[in-house]
DNA sequence: AGCGTTTTGGATCGGCCGATCCAATCAAGT
DNA sequence: ACTTGATTGGATCGGCCGATCCAAAACGCT
């Protein structure tokens, strides 16, 4: 956020998202190496000046996006994840997850896992955005998983960091199996295997129910 | 393996593996698209003649590339997988496969799953390739936890089809994660929790142990 | 209305991309 | 040794890549 100007008009800043906007489609799609600048100018209906007006190169374009793209998968995400205290609403994140991506044909996965594997060796800033983005992620599950064992629904030594991670490895994973296979299965065999796990770390209930 | 002429001689085998390896290599380092047809013939030391003598276009070189990769991972985890009778065993793959990225200080992860991340909705074919190879090595998975519950280690409830995807997701994300923070943490704890959970299900044991 | 700044159109550049071509060389069987 | 086909060297092509540049237009402010 150092090098290209920011815009400072209204048509200006109209501008920069369009081209932001058409960049995060088009390398969602195609990934970032196969998204030219031509392409992303075309879509956006834009000439060469006004793109390199507010981005000052590719890099400074593909990190612009890397944000673009995080702060869009965590706003999809939160308002399920905000109240997650109990089972019940694990299982409707889960089943939220497996319906967005069953509405994309299982096509594209997950923005960021996407933009991580391609970047993480190559754009070292782009990782760590990505990192951060992830820890984001994981806080939010975390802070969830810490509710219920608070409230006593989980045993106390039920481990909410573990857990958290081990959840989203788990829908990351789950997304790239279900994208390989075209195949709703593995996201839902991942995810419903930890959700069994976290199950059997329920408070055991008084009576044998 | 159609259009591309398969060498007949010795040296022609030899060029063609030159070529392959090389390929592999810059293409997991940099990714797919990340890596010109230059670039391999550079780091091969083979002329433009040669590359497109054994292989048809980019396209071609590629899927033999997801072919190559695919049997060295699954190589890689034969051994370790082929006696997948124990808890013990299956913690010795957990070690193998974090010892492995550790080794490699966490950059490059799964070339399965980097290649099926950059390939799954660009190249079908070789999304296709890369779907068996997975089904392959959950298969491995999945004969050893069957082994396991069919010697009564394992409770009859337990699921070794689902089991044997889940530790595969939790693979893949774990070290998709990793290699996002360059941290062995998602990884071990991804895997660990889906040991923990298995361990769980073993049958239990007559006294109180 | 007039001024300074932001925003835009669009031509242009050198370099690399994937791919093709022809001729020369080498290997293998007889 | 000779022949046939496999293999190789290397020049070359058109097109696209990321990026730069200058001048014109639009904007915001007084």
């Amino acid at each position: 956020m150092s090098s290209e100007s920011m815009p400072l008009t209204r048509k200006g800043r109209a501008t920069r998202e369009r081209i932001l906007e058409a960049a995060s489609a088009l390398m969602f799609e195609r990934g970032v190496a196969g998204t030219s600048v031509d392409d992303v100018k075309r879509e956006a209906g834009v000439s060469s000046s006004q793109l390199y007006h507010y981005f000052a190169d590719k890099q400074a374009l593909v990190r612009a996006v890397v944000a673009y793209q995080t702060d869009l998968v965590l706003a999809a995400n939160e308002p399920l994840l905000a109240r997650l205290d109990s089972l019940e609403a694990l299982r409707a994140w889960r089943d939220f997850v497996v319906e967005v991506q069953t509405a994309a044909d299982f096509f594209g996965g997950c923005p960021m896992g996407s933009l991580a594997s391609e970047l993480a060796d190559s754009d070292p800033q782009a990782r760590e955005q990505l990192a951060l983005g992830f820890a984001r992620w994981e806080t939010m599950i975390r802070d969830g998983l810490r509710a219920m064992r608070d409230r006593g629904e989980l045993r106390a030594e039920a481990d909410p960091d573990r857990l958290a991670l081990a959840l989203l490895t788990a829908l990351q994973g789950g997304l790239l199996l279900s994208q390989t296979r075209r195949e709703v299965t593995p996201l839902q065999v991942s995810l419903d295997t930890m959700l069994e796990h976290i199950t059997s770390l329920r408070v055991p209930s008084p009576s044998g129910t």
